[in-house]
DNA sequence: GTCCTGTCATACCCGGTAGGTATCACTGAG
DNA sequence: CTCAGTGATACCTACCGGGTATGACAGGAC
């Protein structure tokens, strides 16, 4: 094989290896034998003769060619699961009807209501208009839907998601609001700082993923948007959410203005590459909004 | 294997397959026989579920997942090969050395020297200015050496590089002129429409490759600059470049401005996605020009 | 109609290699 | 010193990717 040609087998290999750092737990996520896997490793290193990881006497690490493949492997993977995907839909495997026209619209499960029933409506009137099938997605993964191809196009919300490699539109910019138990001390003022809301002994802010991981700290781990209402609910937590989660607020929660949180920017994005007839008149109807 | 998980070699063989629509043609370009590429393809159909190429009485052609893959496949193609390319020059694998702090910055050999010049002068001088290897690409090529990882940044010309995936900074815009043969009637003018260089007898447009193909024509088929120059001094043909080419203009050649060409736009731009901080001193200085 | 040619598919075989099991080598903790 | 935990090595097997030979089929020439 050319010395430039990685196989994705190896590119999956060193990421599982690279995430985890522990040639024994990523065998296991990737359903095979922990030797196999270390002969892999040595000789995709061996391959493109730079060597990735150390291995100390304890463990492993990244070395930066191996943070660069990391993070290049990472994208290449991407976007060959996303071709797979993509030639999937379009040749309609898995829409029953054949190959119809279709978008997939990846969107926050917790996200405005009213912003999305707009665009729908309003693309609806087109006369061209596709089919669009809306995909609900956990708290930060619309990013991961549309760089791996499950979706088309998506609802992205600056600064969480990055919008890099993607053409995007603006469409609606928003403040955040703290989110706490009615009862709290601090649900009686009017305005917090972040300051206020990030350091409360009692009340750990809480914590979500940001592309696949957990950042560390104090607070519970949340997954999805019922559990994080409930926590609140239970005086457990407090978490931190653009204007319009004001939406979905329970009698046991109160919402208050932060004064110095980043705005929140919502965008409509997609592929910078696309050449989707279906996608240009959404982004042209989403536009006009 | 996972049903969404296409293998590198597959997208090889797809991609070999649709751009030459003919599966003996192929073979012989990734230099195996024909009867496995068949049944390679077979295989990738049936395990994508779809239908990717229509075998007809004579030849190939695509279906529309098959155009989908096509296009999602280089891109996935490109972001593979630029993870091996970019995590070689990290481990420093081509750079004696070891791994430097070095950019490789991909221009159009034939481009204006003067811009790239003050732009190096400018950096050199930056406090923790990185080395800098110029990659001189033909006609049209900086897209692809950024797009698959040969180079870490580039300077391109819009409307003739796409910058989709990339991020980017304005440097320049200029207009085009035409370049004929001293003795040319037209070369007496003081300006030229697009119309009149196009469709003029004797003196057929010159073609150079875009993305690796040929626009069809009657003009000569350009591989390189000199190439042109000569071919133009000799009367046989006329081209449409930038402005700044009047820089390798010979005596034999007449530049006279275009009025209605679209103007050449010159950017710095970079894989979106890129952490590089040697990279991001180089944009700072470029967009301070 | 009958060739003949060009094209992709099928049949069958072989060797390389990806993956499994068993085991080793090393290192820190107790 | 022993033991637990880690990655590397040795060795074997089975699969499959690739090769050659050939088939099936459709047009074109006449």
């Amino acid at each position: 094989m050319a010395v430039d040609t990685l196989e994705t087998r190896e590119l999956r290999y060193f990421v599982a290896v690279a995430e985890e750092l522990h040639f024994g737990r990523a065998a296991e996520r990737l359903g095979m034998a922990q030797p196999p896997l270390s002969r892999a490793i040595q000789q995709l290193e061996r391959r493109i003769g730079v060597s990735l990881l150390e291995r100390n006497r304890r463990g492993v690490s990244l070395t930066g060619a191996g943070e660069v493949l990391l993070h290049e492997g990472r994208a290449a993977l991407d976007a060959t699961t996303a071709a797979a995907h993509r030639t999937r839909r379009a040749g309609g495997a898995d829409s029953p009807g054949g190959p119809r026209n279709r978008l997939v619209l990846a969107v926050k499960a917790a996200g405005s209501h009213e912003l999305l029933q707009k665009l729908l409506d309003a693309y609806a009137a087109a006369p061209d208009a596709a089919e669009i099938e809306v995909l609900p997605s956990g708290l930060c993964e619309q990013e991961g839907m549309l760089r791996d191809g499950r979706a088309d196009v998506a609802l992205m919300h600056a600064p969480f998601n990055s919008l890099a490699g993607f053409d995007s539109e603006e469409l609606m910019t928003e403040g955040q609001i703290a989110i706490l138990p009615a009862g709290h001390l601090l649900a009686a003022r009017k305005t917090l700082s972040l300051a206020d809301v990030s350091d409360v002994p009692d009340l750990p802010l809480a914590r979500w993923p940001r592309h696949g991981t957990y950042t560390p700290g104090p607070g519970p781990e949340i997954h999805d948007q019922t559990q994080l209402a409930q926590l609140i609910a239970l005086g457990r937590t407090v978490a931190v959410f653009p204007d319009s989660a004001r939406a979905w607020l329970w009698a046991e929660h109160t919402a208050v203005p932060l004064t110095d949180a980043p705005p929140v920017v919502t965008h409509i994005a997609w592929p910078a590459h696309s050449r989707s007839l279906a996608l240009a008149g959404l982004i042209r109807t989403a536009a006009q909004l």
